[in-house]
DNA sequence: AATTGACACAACCGCGATGGT
DNA sequence: CACCATCGCGGTTGTGTCAAT
């Protein structure tokens, strides 16, 4: 059969050199298109598709090449991400230099190492059993800064904890606060990353405006006991300023760079519930792919009728 | 020193969209 | 309008590296 004839000399597996040497000479030659006729000239014995991805991937010029992500470049991922959803190309699109792929490689370890981090952290242990243990809706949530407020049209998913620098005694993260750490634990920490989703499903406002506006605390939020999840990896916070009554320690610009402070104990969450109260998880969400038993820690929050 | 696990990165595959005939 | 080739995208898998044990 001549198709299994012509298959038997595709090549596949990493690129040599000479191979990338041959499919630059051919794009400056015909600019970067008819990547089928590469292989039927008989140029490379590589598919017009292969040759293609490595053109995008690797060897299209001003490519940042074996660098990793900065800060700034993560934070438009995650807040593309949460805009936009798995449109790699499209939020490749706004970083210079990145492309689909790496976007893509970013986010799928940033995910599965949040899963792992919450598969581990919320499995109780017999080592810390009282700090492990499930926070029950008996607890009554803090009462929260009156002024804080929520961008209706905010889609946006932030992240928090991921840090940009590590100290021996705190940790930087990507939107500018700090957050005071146990040493001993700081590389629990530095392994962690927490992404928090706002369910509203309107467009996002522009970027830069999304920016400086990352939803903080609406009545539809919730609250995760962060040091039960963390269990493992946190010993003690500081930095906190706002301390309530019942133990919980806020300072919110854990969730954004405008305000100050770190969030000491717990995470708010935004969430859905449906007309009777129950939560609803976003169909959608990135908390989807999460072990079910981490929104074990949710706390139900006061309806309007309350 | 060997093993293991996590991670980043490269590349492939399947599928849908698009454009030409 | 149908068919086909090509392209582009998203999901997935394979592989090398490095740190921890």
């Amino acid at each position: 059969m001549r198709s299994c004839r012509r298959e038997s000399r595709v090549r596949k597996g990493p690129w040599s050199a000479e191979e990338d040497e041959v499919l630059i000479n051919f794009v400056n030659q015909n600019g970067p298109r008819g990547w089928s006729s590469i292989q039927s000239k008989g140029l490379l014995p590589r598919t017009g598709k292969s040759c293609r991805l490595r053109w995008v991937n690797k060897l299209r010029p001003n490519l940042k090449v074996g660098c990793k992500f900065s800060a700034e470049e993560e934070r438009i991922v995650v807040e593309l991400q949460a805009r936009f959803g798995n449109k790699w190309a499209t939020i490749a699109s706004h970083l210079s230099g990145r492309t689909d792929n790496d976007v893509k490689n970013f986010w799928s370890s940033r995910k599965k190492r949040l899963a792992r981090t919450l598969s581990s952290t919320s499995q109780p242990t017999n080592k810390h059993p009282c700090r492990n243990q499930i926070k029950q809706n008996s607890t009554p949530l803090p009462q929260l800064p009156s002024n804080l407020e929520v961008p209706e049209s905010s889609n946006s998913m932030i992240q928090v904890g991921a840090p940009s620098s590590l100290t021996s005694e705190s940790i930087q993260t990507v939107n500018g606060s700090l957050i005071s750490t146990n040493p001993s634990k700081k590389s629990a920490i530095s392994e962690s990353s927490w992404f928090i989703q706002h369910p509203n499903p309107n467009p996002a406002p522009a970027l830069s405006e999304s920016y400086n506006t990352l939803p903080l605390l609406p009545d539809h939020h919730q609250m995760i006991d962060f040091e039960s999840v963390f269990a493992e990896s946190i010993t003690s916070f500081s930095q906190s300023s706002f301390h309530s009554t019942n133990g919980y320690d806020f300072d919110m610009s854990f969730f954004g760079g405008s305000l100050e402070g770190s969030c000491s104990k717990s995470v708010v969450v935004p969430v859905q519930r449906d007309p009777v109260g129950n939560l609803i998880n976003n169909p959608d969400g990135f908390f989807d792919d999460f072990p079910t038993d981490v929104f074990d820690c949710l706390d139900p929050l006061p309806t309007s009728l309350d």
